[in-house]
DNA sequence: ATAGTCTCGGAAATCGATTGCCGAGATGAT
DNA sequence: ATCATCTCGGCAATCGATTTCCGAGACTAT
């Protein structure tokens, strides 16, 4: 039976009505505190109960100095591929008894800004975030990792306080090397890559890990990480008097890009041209032809997070030394678009399928 | 220049350096309350920025009994309608100076109840929530719009508190239905639905919406919103003897999953099969042959859900009878999986390109 | 000169929950 | 019987910011 109230009910009004006092309520219900005659904390339950009380986790968390909260910042929810690590990320800190909540920053410096402003000023215990820029997200990034335990996902930031969660983007462009060198045609040269911009590490990364490994031979175009510029990349290719050979995107959405316009196009994916992604997301398993990609490892990436946070949390661990980075391999996932020469396309190694 | 300090600096922490009152610092750093003397507000904006000063925003939302915050909670951000819903009513809120905070509730009952007590707790002004079941997730909703504004986007949710925030699903299937019956091709008989799961207003509204233009002949299959199930579909279609017609499906992922298979089972779309989905999310844009689909006012929308909690916020509006439910009109978007008979997916009525 | 009005800073209560400390009563040991 | 020990509920301080109320001083009008 719930009493209609304007303000709803407070501790103190359970206390009274249970004939106790509010540190008794405290206990009752929340206290791992101390023990408590078992009698006592039904009749301080069934008060609540009757009066509707729910705790007001804000007197709490300005008590307690921690809110029981992480705080994630991400550039862009349209992107498959943040919105992919924000859903594994929930889903991790689901077994948690910590809630996570996310903030969208739309790829703006001054919101995200502002995001991180916000989380800090309601006391996270610690704060995910995808950098929108690498250089001008770095003081940001610096004000939070000054008061609480930062963690840079993804997107490297030049901070000596936050530490990093993401994966070895050298090591995915050797997978695509011995890949293309192992199982790719002769016929199927040149080999050209498709970037993103240079204002993030991964950018970077694979960038220069193709480089590494490819050589300073291929030709790189640089754009920016969506699907248009894959777009746009394919017609700058076709109009340079490409018709055939290898692509290499810097990501899925921009390996999509490409294949749809190729396709449009009128050239055969993976007759006349092989496309090859990065990252994994969901929909890359999707396309037609299905997309041979290098699959980030979200949820390991995603385990990682929640060891940190929770080393960070408790007072067992506190002033224990942690690794700063935490650079996880990738793996290659192979799909139609650039098949193995024998398999073509449904090998063993082939990636799990779509759930 | 920052103090290190364990604990960040307070409000008091800031009075005693600029020689003032506690009182004075809220005023000077927050107060639209009262005028005051410029010089003594620049005493302490300068004191506050000496101390690194950061304003816990607990303390003031216990003060203030609200947090300038609203809260979203999502089934499943891997749904790329779902956080395209996220990514638009965030960008909606940047203008305001209210934070959408973001919670994923995996399509799990009990994180979903979790994340809105959570919210609740946390003193939110409002709570925007995509249900994740029409039946099961009532009793949470109701609990929430018993003390908060809540808004109910784009699933109905029995409850007589609730706003609803949603499109005309029935008028969507009208457009599905002129266009079949205007511009597809007497050859591509018979036509099919492919619907969603029923729990879901979503689900039912369009199957019945299916069921009123297109009457009770054709064939309907029921499973759940998501790729694979599309996929499943395309093969109970094959299988039995279909090698021809319309497919409707009740949502994009379903289609493009449908397309997928069909293609790769050796079917020509728009040749053999046309398909149209629903929602309009970004990759439908992006499948070959690009979707046609009736598009959800995702903009719009957004823009209600604002409307809505601003006049709930304001003092003004305070009472002041708001519609319970607001139905916006989706519009089709012609693809190539289902052209026109003349323009052939590249007319007029096209929808707006990728950005 | 005196009363009335205005401006603006400060003292202190308040929001709601948690927790250190105290002490009353129960239990047990000698 | 007396004292040490243990159990467990309550008092009151506390977290950090906001806001009501008060009053000191400046200014104006008569």
């Amino acid at each position: 039976m719930e009493r209609e109230r304007s303000h709803p009910a407070t501790m103190s009004d359970v206390a009274r009505h249970a004939g106790v006092s509010t540190a008794t309520v405290s206990r009752a219900l929340s206290g791992g505190d101390r023990p408590m005659s078992p009698d006592l904390r039904r009749r301080v339950t069934l008060a609540a109960e009757e009066l509707g009380y729910r705790i007001n986790l804000v007197g709490r968390t300005l008590r307690r100095r921690s809110s029981s909260t992480v705080g994630m910042i991400v550039p862009d929810l349209d992107n498959p591929f943040f919105s992919s690590l924000a859903q594994a990320l929930s889903r991790r800190f689901e077994s948690s008894d910590i809630d996570l909540l996310l903030f969208s920053a739309d790829s703006d410096l001054a919101i995200e800004r502002r995001g991180v402003q916000s989380f800090l000023g309601r006391q996270v215990d610690a704060l995910v975030i995808i950098a929108s820029h690498e250089r001008d997200s770095a003081s940001t990034i610096d004000i939070a990792s000054r008061s609480v335990l930062t963690i840079a996902l993804d997107r490297r930031v030049p901070s000596a306080t936050a530490r990093f969660v993401g994966c070895n983007n050298k090591y995915g462009m050797q997978l695509v090397h011995e890949h293309v060198a192992n199982d790719v045609d002769i016929r199927l040269q040149p080999v050209v890559f498709v970037g993103g911009d240079m204002g993030s590490s991964s950018g970077r990364e694979r960038l220069t890990g193709f480089r590494h490994w490819f050589g300073d031979e291929p030709p790189a175009l640089l754009g920016s990480f969506d699907v248009a510029w894959g777009q746009r990349a394919a017609d700058l290719l076709l109009t340079d008097g490409m018709t055939t050979g290898t692509v290499v995107a810097a990501a899925d959405v921009i390996a999509l890009g490409l294949l749809s316009r190729l396709q449009t196009r009128g050239f055969q994916v993976p007759g006349d041209f092989r496309v090859i992604g990065f990252d994994g997301i969901g929909v890359s398993y999707l396309a037609h032809p299905t997309l041979t990609t290098v699959r980030q490892p979200v949820e390991q990436m995603s385990q990682q997070i929640l060891d940190l946070v929770l080393a960070g949390t408790a007072e067992a661990t506190r002033g224990r030394v942690q690794a700063r980075a935490r650079t996880i391999r990738p793996a290659l996932v192979l799909g139609e678009s650039s098949p193995t020469r024998d398999h073509h396309g449904t090998g063993a190694t082939q990636g799990r399928a779509l759930p």
